[in-house]
DNA sequence: CGTCGAGAGATTGTCAGACAAGTGTACCGA
DNA sequence: TCGGTACACTTGTCTGACAATCTCTCGACG
């Protein structure tokens, strides 16, 4: 098949396509956590062969946004607290050891400073669209590292955490003005030299987060 | 096919199978840098389905193993100073972050302990039988963070680390009574509770190892 | 003699169909 | 009511096939 026109578009090839329309659906909370994702409902959804719905299946296994046992039908990941956990304390080793990297340099991510005037810009309280602005901020830190290797990671344990958030249907963030007032103390701290008191930060900032997470996960 | 002998010893299935093999044949050294590596070829090498080897090529070109551009040979991936550079880089990171974590309880992994105990048992001089132990010990200061994502993400960066040892056949490793002792600093501070110094010691001892690797690859 | 283009070979991408093997469940008998 | 068995569903793997595309080589032309 492969159109000319999909591969004009930035698709390389069928599974590609199913896998990023899939991961869409997931990370979006369209489709639920519990219900079985069989391969064959995955090939009648998109119009593509088994094999390919197969292939999407076990990239997304391999990103750990799946999971699946032997001869059992995938089903999308359940997040208990504990997932939370260990998802929070991975991305702040990733982010702290950035922050104290940028600040040896004093090096300020502008991405970052965009991303929080975002926020900052936005009415006072909580919002759910504070999301977005939020993981752009924090992804800039790990971007301006320049590294391939160390990003690849944090996306992956990024795509966890969103999918935290697609489980917790009320999403009840912190207000925007203090998301936005915490971002500018750690940038502070870069710009200032003190890694240390940045990393610190930091862990506060992310520790208060995955709180709120966990007990917004136990309220079921 | 799946013999129920096969079943028993761990191997789950055709694909997975294969793909242990490959891998360990990669990162001995044993599939060279540069030569393709068709699917018909793997197909006719371990006697299975060319879709089976086409899987296991693919869960270790997202391994990081393996690149390959569309409807081109898979190869084994070429090292250069970049990739030693961000490799080793991304090592410091999580592992800087892991001392500065147990420095925080004063936990010294016993795995380290025994790791680093085998290789100050080594006869003084450079040995290639360094590099095990010594893995070993690096990755025990992972595992005592209990962290399954953490854990993951450690194991790929350090399968890229094996490659680079592989593709540097000439393994040049700094003196097994020297790397010991630096080894032995690092807990001594974890013990003291001084993360800041751990993370540094560490720092420099990777960065020697860095180095080391780099004079290596350039030296072709 | 050097350079460019077309064709052939090789390789991958995708599909269709098929069968074996395993798991979970529902039914039936004790 | 409880336990065992048979069935349905799903996955794992294979065979075979064809289209698309990339690379390489060979020949023609300037």
């Amino acid at each position: 098949m492969t159109t000319t026109s999909e591969a004009s578009l930035g698709i390389v090839g069928v599974v590609d396509a199913v896998t990023a329309q899939l991961r869409g659906r997931i990370l979006s909370g369209d489709i639920r956590s519990g219900v079985p994702l069989t391969e064959a409902a995955v090939s009648q959804l998109f119009g593509v062969a088994r094999p390919s719905a197969k292939a999407a299946i076990e990239q997304l296994v391999a990103s750990g946004l799946l999971v699946r046992t032997a001869h059992r039908s995938a089903r999308v990941v359940g997040i208990d607290s504990a997932t939370v956990r260990d998802v929070y304390r991975t991305r702040t080793r990733l982010e702290s050891a950035a922050l104290r990297e940028l600040a040896v340099t004093r090096t300020v991510p502008p991405a970052a400073l965009d991303a929080n005037a975002e926020i900052l810009a936005m009415p006072p309280g909580p919002d759910p669209a504070t999301v977005d602005p939020d993981l752009r901020f924090h992804t800039a830190l790990i971007d301006a590292l320049d590294s391939e290797r160390t990003g690849r990671m944090y996306r992956s344990v990024l795509d966890e955490v969103r999918l935290c958030m697609a489980q917790v249907q009320g999403r009840r963030l912190l207000d925007a003005a203090v998301i936005s007032a915490q971002h500018a103390d750690i940038l502070d701290a870069v710009a200032s030299g003190d890694g240390q008191r940045a990393a610190e930060l930091l862990e506060a900032h992310l520790s208060s987060a995955e709180e709120r997470l966990v007990e917004a996960l136990d309220a079921d």
